[in-house]
DNA sequence: CCAGACGTTGTT
DNA sequence: GTCTGG
DNA sequence: CCAGACGTTGTT
DNA sequence: GTCTGG
């Protein structure tokens, strides 16, 4: 699973997918380091613009809410009760045991793209006691990890929509897909063996513009990145409270295991061998213009009564 | 994912 | 330790 | 028929 | 809303 993910795009002014670009300065939730998923945070999604030909970049709320679900208070309690920040990627369509999934229809008609510049996962390292020996505590080690050459790039999200009575807001939700992790996201993320599928430009185009068969769509979904075409590096640990992915040593931490990365086997292999480089050589981002505020839900508890 | 609770009673 | 709520 | 679930994990 | 389990 992923439940920490940066949409920090800091010097670029547009968000760029095969060629057609769309500026984002007027967007001021997409300049954070770390959105936190169980805040039900706002963050930037690209959605496919009314004409077919062409995307937006919208503002959702991390968390997908089904369509049965109209108000903010059942939407509150749904999400008291079950985590949908991700879906399983294997069962976009169909459910372990053949029944058809709650992600269906969203899988369906209701694609888009979840906007990120890094994920952050904890590596679990058993304490060490006096005499040497592993303890079952665990210490973490948040690292951050990114798409070598790019400074951003794209998860296959599903989405819904609903129009709140209470406030007038028109609500979107997301959730993106995971998959099985690649050999150096088990080492980082070893304590559950899951990172989010990480797209190419051509397979997000795919998967957000075109109408690939379910049986398309499940494998695009599943697209596990090479090791080879990650960055990482490990951060400080209050990445939660300053909502910032901020490079930091721990000496004592042995490094992660690349020796193997050339020889990797490559379970879904629709990344080209050589990763195309972006490079966005985009100057510092400058805020010009009217900005559009981040519309922050409010929380409601199982009661549905209001807190802070 | 982390932080915080972790008990009993009564009550429309 | 383990479960739950956010 | 009604009541309840509807999600992700986990495991040596 | 719709499906499943009882």
């Amino acid at each position: 699973m992923c439940y920490y993910n940066g949409q920090k795009v800091t010097r670029a002014e547009s968000i760029r997918l095969k060629g057609i670009e769309k500026a984002i300065k007027r967007y001021n939730f997409l300049n954070v380091g770390v959105h936190n998923g169980f805040n039900y945070a706002p963050c930037a999604i690209l959605i496919p613009s009314a004409n077919g030909k062409d995307f937006d970049i919208v503002q959702a709320e991390w968390g997908y809410v089904p369509g049965f679900v109209k108000t903010r208070t059942e939407a509150n309690i749904f999400r008291a009760k079950y985590t949908t920040l991700n879906f399983k990627s294997e069962n976009l369509f169909v459910k372990e045991n053949g029944d058809r999934s709650m992600w269906a229809d969203a899988a369906k008609n209701r694609r888009c793209l979840v906007l990120s510049t890094g994920i952050v996962e904890s590596r679990h390292v058993p304490k060490i006691g006096k005499k040497g020996q592993e303890l079952k505590e665990m210490i973490k080690y948040p690292y951050q990890i990114s798409l070598k050459g790019q400074e951003y790039f794209y998860l296959p999200g599903l989405y819904n929509e609903w129009l709140d009575p209470e406030t007038s807001q028109f609500v979107i939700t997301v959730a993106f897909g995971i998959t099985d992790s690649n050999q150096v996201m088990s080492q980082i993320h070893n304590s559950k063996k899951r990172m989010p599928a990480i797209l190419t430009d051509e397979l997000a185009w795919e998967w957000l513009m075109e109408k690939p068969s379910e049986e398309r769509l499940s494998q695009i979904a599943r697209t596990q990145i090479p090791s080879r075409l990650l960055d990482f590096c490990t951060v400080d640990r209050n990445y939660r409270t300053t909502l910032e992915a901020t490079p930091l040593d721990y000496p004592e931490l042995a490094p992660i295991d690349t020796a193997f990365i050339d020889t990797e086997e490559l379970k879904f292999n629709h990344w080209p061998m050589e990763l195309e480089q972006l490079s966005d050589q985009k100057e510092e981002m400058v805020l010009a213009g009217e900005t559009i505020p981040a519309y922050y839900p409010p929380r409601i508890n199982k009661q549905g009564d209001l807190f802070s």
